[in-house]
DNA sequence: GGTTGACACCTATAACTACTAGGTATAATT
DNA sequence: AATTATACCTAGTAGTTATAGGTGTCAACC
């Protein structure tokens, strides 16, 4: 890993591609600005980050790929697929349990 | 990185061994125990990530170490220095922006 | 007396994954 | 003509967690 965002980040990718695209079909680097615009710069997933991360959920049949020509410019668009709306169904919950017991250990208690 | 917790863990040994630290000195065996139960299971970071993240965090100067015997059982006590206070203030206030932002994108807003 | 289990520490290696830093190409704008 | 924005890509780096071992002590049990 690395610089910017720092730490934390781990999954992070995986899990909001599969969100953002789990509402619509989208291409790369439509993404790369959703992610930017949606955290206000808080999070910043180069392309760098994204497209590997879609080869990979492509490869693992969560994703869907097409080529599509649109306004002039040759875009490929990404849609989720059966078994990646399972997958992210999954990742989710993780992330939901992993945060609420890392804010229990923050906020308070333990022995 | 593996199976059992798999995902979203990266900076959270550092995190929640910091905020441990940063109530009281313990010792390696009883952190470990101690993140079991205060997230009842749910994050189970076993000695083989613990005593490493104790090392490194000592090597950073963000702890500092003693040995002590007590009960007749020789045990080394970690406690935080004011490097690693402000350490721990960095990354839990980073801890906070990233969980909020992708929790966001998670619940709903992005164009 | 010997075995088991809890306590307490340690490390090398594997495995994963995000990030950097490049690169290519086209269309629109200045 | 040059720059910027769009749109894609990958190789290599590096940072970390997790696994799977290992050592040794002490208490309890059979």
């Amino acid at each position: 890993m690395a610089k910017t965002n720092a730490a934390f980040m781990s999954g992070v990718p995986e899990l909001l591609v599969l969100r953002l695209l789990s509402r619509e079909e989208m291409y790369g680097y439509q993404i790369v600005r959703g992610i930017r615009q949606a955290t206000g710069e808080s999070i910043i997933l180069a392309e760098g980050v994204i497209y590997p991360t879609l080869h990979g959920l492509e490869k693992k049949g969560y994703l869907s790929a097409r080529s599509r020509t649109v306004e002039g410019r040759s875009r490929v668009y990404y849609h989720i697929t059966a078994k990646g709306k399972k997958r992210f169904a999954a990742i989710s919950k993780q992330w939901n349990k992993i945060t609420a017991s890392v804010n229990a250990c923050l906020e308070f208690a333990y022995v």
